[in-house]
DNA sequence: TGTGAACTGAACAAAATGTACATTAACAGA
DNA sequence: TCTGTTAATGTACATTTTGTTCAGTTCACA
């Protein structure tokens, strides 16, 4: 891809991520956007369609970068999923969101993290769908309960971490594997 | 409060919650929801000053009605915090939310979740703070990331339940205390 | 160094937002 | 039933935001 089209997006990137940390989603404009970003209007109209657009981009992009080599795992060695396989899977997962956590915090912090959110969930949905199979069915509970119940403990566990930056990944997969308790 | 004020804020809700359970929050416009309630424009600008200020209005008043009652009952009889106790005041929260159900359905499907949500936890926050009080720390997880879990853990159970009107308030009670088990 | 692709900025149309006001209709209380 | 008050209406208007177009410029890369 063109250097200057990498430019481009980066400064787009920032640029929503900065105003979103003291603004809210719905009252940031394409315009405003587009001025703290430096770019010509017609430039920001060739990357995205809409500002909603854009969040959506900057989302995959941010979750390719995420989960990239846990889906190669997947491919390549045919993982067990137990206990510590889970464990380590997630722990590599929260290192990658530590080096998005400048962009995250932001996003989080508004309206657009309900998208956000539904992205991640939709990642952690293919992950713990096969921890879970190895577990004994839970006393009545329906298993979609138990497997939403995983994927939104993880992910506000995410959530929460973004605001407690005092933690290191191993502690936060500590602390969701304890709570989450029959996992392991 | 004047009977034709009620009867333009309840057109204006349900035109609303009717819009929002096909097309997403920010898709919508004020225009639209101006139409669907059969209302004047400067009749919507009297009542709301903004769109996101009639989801705030909205929330605020599914929730005075979800929680009227917890609040009472918590200024006359000093409950004892017991687990018993935490899982009548969650029936009873389930049982009150049931009947705003067709409202809350179309809130939760977009991004006006994110605010619903915020506003749900924040009540929940209370209630599962004195509950927490009386439990033995757990093993080095922060009291906040388990104030935190908790919360998120049962906000997120009634989202669910929205989507599977197949069960009753007490089995969601049931799942959400089961699954948050050392709570009991 | 040449060429294609990306960026620019200004200009434009269309849509949405928010306000003002004179008029009409509905309400509550006597 | 009458009456003063308050809400609703709808049109008109100013402003803002959005999204597109296009001719001219700059830049990357081969």
């Amino acid at each position: 891809m063109d250097r200057r089209q990498q430019r481009t997006r980066q400064a787009v990137y920032k640029a929503f991520t900065d105003l979103l940390r003291c603004r809210s989603y719905n009252s940031i404009t394409v315009q405003e956007i587009i001025d703290a970003a430096n770019i010509g209007r017609s430039t920001f109209y060739s990357h995205f369609e809409t500002k909603d657009d854009l969040l959506k981009a900057l989302c995959t992009e941010i979750f390719a970068h995420v989960f990239a080599d846990d889906l190669m795992k997947e491919k390549t060695h045919d993982f067990s999923g137990d206990a510590q396989d889970v464990q380590h899977r997630i722990t590599h997962i929260l290192y990658h969101l530590q080096d998005s956590r400048a962009y995250i915090r932001g996003i989080l912090s508004s309206e657009s993290g309900e998208l956000f959110m539904r992205f991640f969930k939709e990642y952690l949905r293919e992950l713990f769908e096969e921890a879970l199979c190895r577990k004994k069915a839970e006393e009545d509970i329906p298993r979609d309960y138990m497997l939403n119940h995983l994927v939104c403990d993880f992910a506000e566990s995410v959530r929460w971490w973004m605001h407690h930056e005092e933690y290191s990944p191993e502690e936060i997969s500590r602390f969701f594997l304890t709570s989450a308790s029959f996992l392991c």
